[in-house]
DNA sequence: GTCTATAGAGCGATAGAC
DNA sequence: GTCTATCGCTCTATAGAC
């Protein structure tokens, strides 16, 4: 007697969004079709547009779900009650790891952003999140005990922000400048993870 | 008698060069679309391609033009014969100027180089101008004298450029969140000339 | 140099069979 | 759930009049 196979499809789903990520992380949102996506998934566009609805729809689910996770985990990060030094070490590193892993996060953010109005970071609050997270209490509060200089908070985001995105985001030319192979360029992240908080601590003890 | 109209129109291109950098800017490469640009320069589709012979060759005569001055001038930078310090602020002045007028040129760079396999950067001979350039052999003499610590020059350069670049790329995240108008972001823009370079100079300082 | 009109390719989406 | 076939639209590029 035939074993049950009951369900239908387990992953139809995953191997479409995984192939989405891979069209839209190299073509970019606009330059991605569906045809390209389906082709790489394996499947047909109607089957693709039977999950998904549209090709909209799917960009928006792997963006939603990929950028809401990060979202939180960060958010998390930002409001232990860790000291500020090791905050950042901690930041830095869970942040490289997971750029590394996803590095169409920054790519589609970014541009999202330049056409659509912030419409997701409206969505998640993220101006209030910021400004009253723990992080930039810690900030604060150190200037006024002398321990670092008095520094705008969203100097430091950003330029935390900025070490630790720009890599991923011109990877393909630093790879370039660099002759790094894949195993290169993870050996110069790595080096970053250090590098990159030693920066941020030396410049707010300076002076 | 009538005066003389002989040459043609003297910035019909011009006029078709700064639309294409608007919608360009905006829409990303794949998203412009060639009846975008003509519209917002006031002409049809047919004298674009006339002048341009199609939106590839439009993208890349702009393209080309803005990021090969860019760069000349960099490389002049590099070579100088200005003391570390003096050399990194000038950079980061410079750069930063570029790039509040010329925001579509990072923008470009990536979206590029995500697809195209660094050929732009080749034909400049990115790689070898960056490697010989005065600048690093700079960071290495002061590192071997103990005036700085010890350091691979690709940091120092992305470091760098990612401070310069990421607030450009991400512009419409920094204006969100920090609640910045246009003068807002200059200002925010003008802070980071000297945050940059204090940061950078504080690290290679330290220990 | 500049226009109108249109050819020809490729796109996203869906109807309908299985 | 998955397929084939195709619709209707928008795109880039160009022919040809002025």
């Amino acid at each position: 007697m035939p074993r049950k196979k009951e369900v239908v499809n387990p992953d139809t789903e995953n191997k479409i969004k995984e192939a989405a990520k891979k069209v839209f992380l190299s073509q970019g949102y606009e330059g991605a079709t569906v045809r390209q996506i389906a082709q790489e998934a394996g499947v047909n566009v109607a089957l693709m547009n039977y999950h998904f609805q549209s090709k909209e729809q799917l960009f928006k689910s792997i963006y939603m779900e990929s950028f809401g996770a990060f979202f939180g985990s960060i958010v998390r990060l930002l409001n232990e009650e860790t000291p500020l030094e090791v905050k950042i070490w901690k930041i830095v590193d869970r942040y490289t790891d997971f750029l590394i892993e996803n590095p169409m996060i920054p790519i589609f953010v970014l541009a999202e952003h330049r056409k659509d109005g912030n419409s997701l970071f409206k969505e998640l609050n993220v101006r209030e999140v910021v400004k009253t997270s723990y992080f930039t209490k810690q900030l604060q509060e150190e200037a006024e005990k002398g321990t670092i200089r008095p520094v705008n908070p969203l100097h430091v985001i950003f330029s935390l922000m900025g070490n630790l995105i720009f890599p991923v985001v011109a990877r393909p030319i630093i790879s370039y400048v660099g002759s790094l192979d894949e195993a290169g360029f993870r050996q110069f992240m790595e080096e970053r993870k250090k590098i990159i908080p030693e920066m941020i601590m030396a410049y707010l003890k300076s002076r």
